[in-house]
DNA sequence: TTCGATGCAAAGGATTTGCAGATGC
DNA sequence: GCATCTGCAAATCCTTTGCATCGAA
């Protein structure tokens, strides 16, 4: 698992930078433990008057996606976002109000991998679990 | 699981049509196990000389995935539907030719889910696992 | 000073919508 | 015959791109 100070290190030495746009991004996905799309995005940084055009947004987006520091997901019909430092988890997702929640497996996930390696013959390098269903509010409702 | 005869005998109560557009794409995802793309759609049934106008293509997508006739999936930078008829599974798919394969994870998903309800309180109705990697074919090149 | 990053405006592509005519039932 | 379904064209929405300027190192 690569830490930020890490990946700041060697954006130096490959010539990046270190734009406010780039930290603001970067400090609120250290913030959203959870996937957010960039809807999400541009109105958290809107709130805090950060506007950054949705052009930089998407360029931004792309970069930390090639660079490995994001990760993609699709969910509720729309593309969301999340550090990959995070450790790996699953996620549960509400059908009814798009609530998105971590949620811990308890598996034996090298195990399985291998197995399904050795009946396929793919080479796997990772694995995406979701749950869809309602959340406690809105099993209630 | 719901069948082909059950869904029809619904719709006629309903008042829904049987089309021959219905039809041509019914009978295409029958064949097709593995998810497609609109334009993999688009293709196929242009290849049949059967060429419903795009509106037309979304329009019925939109109505199969809400009667649960269809699934969608989100595969490669697109999105894909399948029978929601066929047996649940799993995929495989690979990054780099962007080929989809079902595999069968042995698993006691039951078991499993109730325990992600009981640690959680979400009501889970259904589940996605999907393996991303690289097909043998492309492991050799 | 240099080259990557940004904002703006315009282009591009995918999907949706309104409507008039066609077609199942 | 009536309501659904369809094709066409236009509208809309999301994302990408070109380019001139800005700003980090």
């Amino acid at each position: 698992m690569q830490t930020l100070l890490a990946i700041f290190d060697r954006w130096k030495k490959e010539g990046y930078r270190m734009t406010s746009a780039r930290l603001n991004l970067l400090h609120l996905f250290t913030q959203k433990k959870t996937p957010i799309s960039i809807e999400e995005i541009a109105s958290f940084l809107n709130k805090k008057r950060k506007r950054p055009d949705r052009s930089t947004l998407y360029r931004e987006i792309d970069f930390l996606k090639n660079e490995g520091i994001l990760q993609e997901f699709y969910f509720d019909e729309t593309k969301r976002y999340e550090l990959t430092l995070f450790e790996h988890h699953h996620h549960l997702v509400c059908r009814n109000c798009g609530l998105i929640q971590d949620v811990e497996v308890e598996e034996n996930w090298d195990r399985l991998t291998s197995k399904v390696k050795k009946t396929t013959g793919f080479q796997i390098d990772s694995h995406q679990l979701d749950f869809l269903g309602l959340c406690q509010q809105c099993v209630k409702a």
